[in-house]
DNA sequence: CCTTTATATGCCTTTACAAGCATATACTAT
DNA sequence: ATAGTATATGCTTGTAAAGGCATATAAAGG
C-alpha cells in the first residue's frame, strides 16, 4: 500500500533531455518502445524507464498492441507548464515593448552616429548578468 | 580562461522549486536578496546560490545599490521554454477539439444512460496511463 | 578604525537519479 | 512446448546538486 504520492513536479520530469526527446517524438504520432529506441538510438531499458516516469506523471499513456506498447501524449502536464509560464509571458511582452519604445527614442535623438547597427528580433546577445 | 560553456539547460534550472519561487517574485518588480530571503523564508546563502545559478543561466541580472544587489528578470531563457512548448500547444488544441467532437457524438447516440455526468473543462481525472 | 548590514563563497553531507547491464515477464508463431 | 520478439524491472554505481553552517567580502555609518 503505497499512499505516498510523490507527484514529482512536471518540471523535474522535463528537465531530462531524453525525456524531452521522447515527448518530441510523440508529437507527430504514437510510437512503440522499439520505434523510440531506434529513432533516439538509446538502449531499450532506458527508453522503458523514461516512459515509465512519463506515464506515472501523466505525460503519456499506452495501449497494448500484441507484444508492443504504443505510447501517446497526454496534454495536461505540459499545459501545466504552459500555465506557469503565462505570467512571465506578460512580463516579457511588456519588456520588449518598452525596449522598442526606448530604441525608437534613441533613433530620433541620435543623429546616426551609431557604432553598431541596431537589430530587431530575438537574437540579442546574452551577457554575464552583473551590471556595475 | 573558461571556454567550456556548460549552459545547463533552462529546464534543469527551473526544475528547482525555490528557483521557480524566486522567479515568481521577480515578475512584479526587482528585489534585493534580503527581500527574497524574507518573503520566501529561506536562508540567505540558499537565496544567493540560487540567484547565482539563475544569473549564470541568464534568467536574471543584478545591479548594485549600496550594499544591496537588486535582481530583475531577463526574458530570454523563459522564452526558450515557451518556444519548446509551442509544438505541443498545437497538439493539445487539436486534442481538445477531437475530444469535443467525440463527446458530442456520444451525446447524440447515447440516450442518457450515463453512470457519471459528463464534465467539460480542464479538470479531468488523471489515471495511471495504462489502458488494457 | 570598528561595527553593522548585505551578500557571496567554501566545505561537507546527503540524496536523487540516470546509465549500464542482466534478467524477468509477456505475447506470438511454429 | 520451444524459440523468438517486445518490453519491463532489478540491482549497482557514479555523479550532480541542494541543504546547512561557517566564514569571507564589501559597503555604510558612527
Amino acid at each position: 500500500m503505497k499512499y505516498i504520492r510523490r507527484m514529482e513536479s512536471v518540471f523535474k520530469i522535463i528537465a531530462e533531455p531524453n525525456r524531452r526527446a521522447i515527448l518530441g517524438l510523440l508529437i507527430s504520432s504514437e510510437q512503440s518502445v522499439g520505434e523510440i529506441e531506434r529513432q533516439l538510438r538509446m538502449p531499450q531499458p532506458a527508453v522503458s524507464k523514461h516512459l515509465r516516469v512519463l506515464r506515472e506523471a501523466g505525460f503519456v499513456e499506452s495501449t497494448v498492441d500484441a507484444q508492443r506498447r504504443l505510447y501517446r501524449l497526454k496534454p495536461e502536464p505540459l499545459q501545466e507548464v504552459d500555465a506557469w509560464l503565462a505570467p512571465f509571458r506578460r512580463f516579457w511582452s511588456d519588456h520588449v515593448d518598452a525596449l522598442e519604445r526606448y530604441l525608437d527614442r534613441m533613433d530620433q535623438s541620435t543623429p546616426t552616429k551609431g557604432k553598431t547597427k541596431r537589430r530587431r528580433g530575438p537574437n540579442r546577445e546574452r551577457d554575464k548578468g552583473e551590471t556595475k
